[in-house]
DNA sequence: ATGAGAAAAATTGTATCCATTCTTGCCCAT
DNA sequence: ATGGGCAAGAATGGATACAATTTTTCTCAT
């Protein structure tokens, strides 16, 4: 038989949230434009009902805002965004550390993560540094911790994300702490460390954006 | 001019979810129960486009899940839905506090409820425990916090509230402790009492619910 | 100019229709 | 009798058309 790639990899609400995210993230999609319903329709290729399905995922996503029989406004980043985006994520990874700690989880993805980066250069460091987050919510055990940072990591604030060599060396020095700590099976000090790096990583953006 | 109450106050999916919501979280709809679009649309009276915006609002709440292609099935309380939903609120309501301290916000909101909640009797306990909740969550600046933690306030594991004095008692000490944590602006102390409270709740919870 | 009111445009909800997919149950071959 | 496969049925996912409401804009009379 033909090994073919499926052409339906997810449902068309969902390719359609991606496509507008990648759009508003990258500005191809200004700040305050309107969105309506047909045009992006349209403009998508597809009809209107999945459009509005996927401008509900975006207005959970804090991509969009949708008003009442208004349609929806593009958000943009602002300090005040990306501030709120930081302390929500700092509190919930950090409690994902704890929870590693305490179940005593298996922390052997985690530890190829940060070796990899290590070995490798900074040019794939966007991937390095998301798979050794996501590994750390995944031996958390709480799915639905998982799902919630899920969606904040495809928010507005993670958008312009830097490639920067001074930045990853910064952040691989914090994660080899970090896991460190979760060997040791440190909660405290490893969801203060974590605490600390996110915070961190907020002001670095904050002062970039500015 | 005639002064009435207008006739709609929230869209039909919100009002849909609202419904469905309060059917399962009483347990008229069973746990494990399949929902199909036709027969809820049919059953509220409604078309079946603002039920499937309905089924991933709750979906998100975590009250169901979809499947690809096979609907809705009825999530149930378990233990482990209780521990994560619990985990997750320990750590934003302690940032909650967090920020709260390290804002210097007004805390005359939550003073008010702290009192009201000592002179009032146990019976309309629940509202004033929200609101007090409710209004640190305000006075922590994060708007996008306080939508996160309403969605979560509105999940299946706050179905079975408790009106039982005993548990009462325990929570307005713990209130009391925080509050004047808070108004120390001791962040630290403030955040752990926070989630020392929140923990425990869920200890309660599981107990109750085993 | 200003304000009332009509007209246009967009969202929200309704009603069908079709394609795809998942389940179920039956039939048949072994 | 049992297990695999196939067909029928049901339900979702998406498309399309349309009615109803609301918002905005534009016009026109005062």
């Amino acid at each position: 038989m033909l090994n073919l790639r499926p052409v339906k990899l997810m449902p068309v609400r969902e390719q359609a949230a991606a496509s507008l995210r990648e759009a508003i993230i990258s500005q191809s999609i200004k700040q305050g434009e309107m969105l309506t319903l047909e045009s992006t329709a349209k403009a998508l290729g597809i009809s209107v009902t999945p459009v509005r399905e996927a401008f509900q995922i975006l207005a959970r996503d804090g991509l969009i805002e949708l008003a009442q029989n208004r349609g929806a406004v593009v958000l943009g980043m602002s300090p005040k965004n990306i501030r709120e985006h930081y302390e929500i994520r700092a509190a919930l990874e950090a409690e994902a550390c704890r929870l590693v700690c305490e179940k005593g989880a298996d922390l052997s993805e985690i530890e190829r993560c940060v070796s990899h980066l290590v070995s490798s250069g900074a040019e794939n460091y966007g991937d390095l540094n998301q798979s050794f987050h996501y590994n750390i919510w995944l031996a958390s055990g709480n799915t639905r911790l998982v799902n919630m940072l899920s969606e904040l990591w495809n928010g507005l604030s993670m958008g312009l994300r830097t490639t920067k060599n001074e930045y990853a060396r910064k952040s691989q020095a914090e994660h080899e702490v970090i896991f460190s700590m979760l060997k040791a099976s440190d909660a405290d000090g490893a969801s203060r460390a974590m605490r600390g790096h996110i915070l961190r990583s907020m002001e670095d953006m904050l002062t970039r954006y500015k």
